[in-house]
RNA sequence: GGAAGCGUGGCCGAGUGGUUUAAGGCAGCGGUCUUGAAAACCGCCGAAGGUGUGAGCCUUCCGUGAGUUCGAAUCUCACCGCUUCCGCCA
């Protein structure tokens, strides 16, 4: 949620700075219905403190035994205006609020401009694309004879779901652990396990509603009517940094560094026909997510060793990757400013994402009441940052790609040997 | 699933219809004293919002939401959460 104070007092460049993302803010509607909030707010108040000191006054003359007739009549016909006010102004209030719940991050300066991910910069590289001698397969035919299993998990679920088997079950899983185990001892990161079902609050807080109920899997239990909508969450970033919503925390804690391996659950409704094959795009998949809750003055030097943290996995993996600053026009809806991992799919032939990490700035502190009292006891907004170090699935992809052999075979990457029993290759 | 109890500021906790403007304590901050610290003493000390150049003034908030009332932390209803006991259960 932007701060209403900068559209109250600055609308023109806010509106230039939306417009760089493709969202045109409507800013003489904006205008109007404050005007309309300004107005009906000062007439409720006003309302009320009248009422107030009347009731007192009520209330001073019973206790002295007076006549309290003439107050009464007086005061009689202020309730039903006071309703009215208060009516017409909670009905501008809310419509103010759902406004502003919709209106994305501004981006940050830093960010170059672009319409969609043609407009990404190139920041770096790292390692070299291995060449082949042999006929390269994509993930799914090296997968297959290894236990990535597409039919049943259609059988039994649906397009976009699968069942991973033996060894690659395995993989997926060493995969994991490695990475959480690197991000807690290595990077300082405290692990935690969250739920994977939350309440409607909570995504409002890190901004996937009201707008994108779409992506999400919504959840009922079973017999009653829910009381409340719930979903699955679509990555643990909503947990992890919803934890710290309605608090107020002391300075010297930050930053707080979360990490979590979850499952991720998103319906994909937007992408019809897009990555069907494989394991790229799936309504289930795992991530190990990173969750940093800063210091304002130093959530960018935060979102870049969280964009270390999440190329150290690449690395040790000896996976080819590259890291893309993203366009204005291509960046989520909460984020100020977005880093993306790519890492290198030979049988594309092409970078694709593996790791997003964004710093959010006070966007998502905003909506969830996420504070900390600063050194001059100050309450101000936290900045919060998250990034995925790595999406699971997507590096079983590359790791079955890049390390494939001739013979049908994967070689395992070195990190990954002591979770895999100590062998260095699987299949063949 | 059944029963009972509870929900008040960062924390503890008093308050059961009206000068409550939420007592008191702890923690925190500033000061006096001290070589320094502790102790003691003095003072400050919730949040969100509106309005004003400003000092300030005003509104709202006692789990959430409705209701009763001139007036609600306090009464009524619903919901949410927590605790304890019973039942069931990985």
């Amino acid at each position: 949620m932007l701060d209403i104070q900068l559209l109250r007092s600055n609308i023109e460049e806010v509106a230039a700075r939306l417009a760089a993302r493709g969202y045109t803010l409507e800013a003489d509607a904006f205008n109007s219905l404050e005007a309309e909030r300004k107005s009906l707010q000062t007439r409720m108040q006003d309302l009320q403190s009248q009422r107030n000191s009347s009731s007192k006054q009520i209330g001073i003359a019973k206790k002295n035994g007076e006549d309290v007739s003439a107050i009464m009549a007086q005061v009689a016909s202020l309730g039903d205006e006071l309703k009215a006010a208060e009516d017409a102004f909670a009905a501008v209030q809310s419509r103010l609020d759902n406004w502003l719940l919709t209106i994305p991050n501004l981006p940050h300066e830093s960010v170059p401009a672009g319409e969609d991910e043609s407009g990404n910069v190139e920041v770096r590289r790292w390692g070299t694309p291995r060449s082949f001698d042999f006929d390269i397969k994509d993930h799914v035919d090296v997968g297959a004879p290894l236990g990535l299993d597409f039919e049943t998990g259609a059988k039994l679920s649906g397009a976009r779901f699968t069942v991973l088997r033996a060894d690659i079950a395995r993989l997926h899983r060493a995969l994991a652990q490695f990475m959480l185990n690197t991000h807690t001892e290595q990077h300082g990161y405290s692990e935690t396990y969250t739920p994977y079902i939350v309440n409607s609050d909570v995504l409002y807080g890190t901004g996937q509603l009201p707008k994108f109920a779409e992506d999400m899997f919504r959840v009922e239990r079973g017999g009653e009517a829910a009381a409340q909508a719930q979903y699955l969450i679509s990555t643990s970033e909503i947990t992890m940094t919803n934890m710290v919503r309605e608090s107020v925390l002391k300075h010297d804690e930050l930053p707080l560094k979360f990490t979590a391996h979850s499952p991720c659950f998103r319906s994909e409704a937007g992408a019809y026909g897009r990555d069907t094959r494989g394991l790229i795009r799936q309504h289930q998949f795992d991530k190990v997510e990173m969750v940093q809750i800063a210091h304002p003055d130093h959530s960018f030097a935060a979102l870049d060793e969280m964009v270390g943290h999440a190329e150290v996995i690449l690395q040790q993996l000896g996976l080819p990757y590259r890291v893309m600053a993203l366009c204005s026009g291509d960046m989520g809806f909460g984020a100020h400013k977005t880093f993306d991992l790519e890492v290198w799919l030979p049988a594309q032939n092409t970078y694709r994402e593996i790791s997003s990490c964004s710093n959010m700035g006070d966007f998502q502190a905003r909506r969830m009441m996420a504070r900390f009292k600063d050194a001059d006891g100050k309450n101000r907004y936290v900045h919060t940052l998250n990034g995925s170090g790595l999406a699971v699935g997507r590096t079983l992809v590359a790791v079955l790609e890049n390390y494939q052999n001739a013979d049908g075979s994967v070689t395992i990457p070195e990190v990954l040997r002591p979770y895999m029993g100590g062998r260095d290759k699987i299949g063949g």
